[in-house]
RNA sequence: GGUGAGGUUCCCGAGUGGUUAAAGGGAGCAGACUGUAAAUCUGCCGGCUCAGCCUUCGGAGGUUCGAAUCCUCCCCUCACCA
């Protein structure tokens, strides 16, 4: 990427339009970009994260890779970890208030989020900030002072109040003063520019109406898409448990995008690798001219992905490893649970197993036995009940991907 | 403070005395299919060396030949009226 003071306003308006969902207003925005060059500062950009996802999965890097690009336009990015807020729960898509965590858990669950957030971003480039700072010190006289700049007909116009309001479900003050400790965040980091995923959007509009309060120019919100998860439905999510975290091993990594569905695939290149408008285009194209397996287009984007969060030797460990587990079905993984076995000495099949691992009770191995989901060098296991011994090392396949090895004393 | 509803197997959710390890859905797993998939179809889906046995339906007792289902007390959640 160019340098800014190589580039135009244009320029930069369309790298920061890239996989953007919505941008409120790319009027200011632009006006925004244009008094940032005119008085050579940088632009405040912040995105909250709850302490509550000690993993970040590719979902989160969406807007992380959105914030990494203004660090590359020379923008000043704040990763505001929401320490304070978490003690009230976002009730964001709930239907009921979420638990409270406690201190303890909040900071570890913070401290585990910034080892991952600089595979990313850039450690130098990125001020971390935690809005205990500001929030833990207001008074009751301020919160109140706060919370009158807002209306309760206002806060019933999110989605999710008004729902549960005229169900008849419980909504605590507590959780209408979120949305307005979130906003403050915005005044007390006098931030011009909020991201967050577009189920944020009601929050991030408060945060403009509250600058605007604390006479302050309302930030500019660019609202990101939510990433579906591998069940290509959901939105990634660790309560889906249909995530691909980044700290994934590669192969881990490699197989879950592949076993998304193909409908997904532009949708990942776009929000999760580098691929410039041009490229993305292309890719379309020969998506929908089908001139491409889309099996090719996958494996090239699990590339990418494995070789972004690791390394390029790890993406092609994976790639390799992937080829021939799945696409030859010769190969087994390497690191493979080992049990070790006297020569002779007879073992029940499904103790075996349980020895090994890959399964965690005996009725599983049963059912799996009888299911023909298990094969020893490569013949069927039949009886369920079958009594082995062994004079050389025996390879076991259980299932599609759980395998392990026998081997001698 | 009063009234009412409810806590069921990983999740949602049926089930009001035996035929219920407990409907249905979701998730998960396996097999088939395939381009790795997804979709689809089929099966499995508490534990135990398993044609049998053991443990489960908020908790503790009790009634009964027999209880998730009935009774008592307790714990918890929610709603409505104040």
């Amino acid at each position: 990427m160019l340098p800014r003071d190589k580039m135009t306003v244009d320029d930069e308006l369309e790298i920061i339009r890239r996989g953007v969902e919505e941008i409120i207003s790319e009027d200011e925005l632009v006006r925004k970009l244009e008094t940032a060059r005119r008085e050579s500062r940088p632009l405040i950009v912040k995105q909250g994260f709850d302490p509550t996802a000690p993993d970040i999965h590719l979902g989160h890097t969406v807007s992380l890779r959105k914030l990494r690009q203004f660090e590359e336009l020379g923008h000043k990015v704040i990763f505001l970890v929401g320490d304070f807020t978490a003690l009230i729960g976002d009730p964001t898509g709930r239907s009921k208030l979420r638990p409270r965590m406690t201190r303890e858990e909040i900071l570890s669950n913070a401290e585990t989020y910034k080892k991952q957030i600089f595979k990313l971003l850039d450690p130098e480039k990125t001020a971390i900030d935690f809005n205990s700072r500001w929030l833990a010190k207001m008074s009751f006289a301020d919160v109140l002072g706060l919370a009158s700049r807002y209306t309760v007909a206002r806060m019933l116009e999110r989605d999710d109040f008004a729902k549960r309001f005229a169900d008849g479900k419980p909504i605590s003050i507590m959780e209408f003063l979120y949305p307005l400790a979130q906003a403050y965040d915005s005044v007390a980091l006098k931030a011009d520019i909020e991201l967050g995923g577009t189920d944020q959007k009601f929050n991030l509009l408060v945060g403009r109406d509250i600058q605007k309060e604390y006479g302050l120019e309302p930030q500019v919100l660019i609202l990101m898409p939510l990433l579906e998860g591998t069940d290509g439905v959901q939105k990634m999510s660790k309560s889906y448990k249909n995530y691909i975290g980044v700290n994934d091993e590669p192969f881990d990594m490699y197989r879950k995008i592949m076993s998304n569905p193909d409908s997904l695939i532009m949708r990942y290149f776009t929000l999760c690798s580098d691929y410039d408008v041009k490229r993305l285009k292309k890719i379309e194209q020969a998506l929908e001219s089908g001139s491409v397996n889309p099996m090719e287009l996958k494996k090239e984007l699990a590339y990418d992905i494995v070789k972004l969060y690791h390394t390029e030797e790890a993406a092609n460990e994976a790639k390799k490893r992937f080829e021939d587990v799945f696409q030859k079905r010769k190969s087994i993984p390497e690191d493979i649970p080992v049990v070790s076995m006297k020569r002779g000495e007879p073992v029940w099949v499904v103790e075996l197993m349980k020895r090994a691992g890959v399964i965690s009770s005996s009725s599983e191995g049963i059912r799996l036995i009888n299911q023909g989901a298990v094969e020893i060098d490569g013949v069927k296991v039949r009886n369920p009940k079958e009594k082995l011994s062994f004079d050389r090392e025996t390879i076991f396949k259980v299932g599609k991907r759980r395998f392990f090895k026998v081997c001698l004393k």
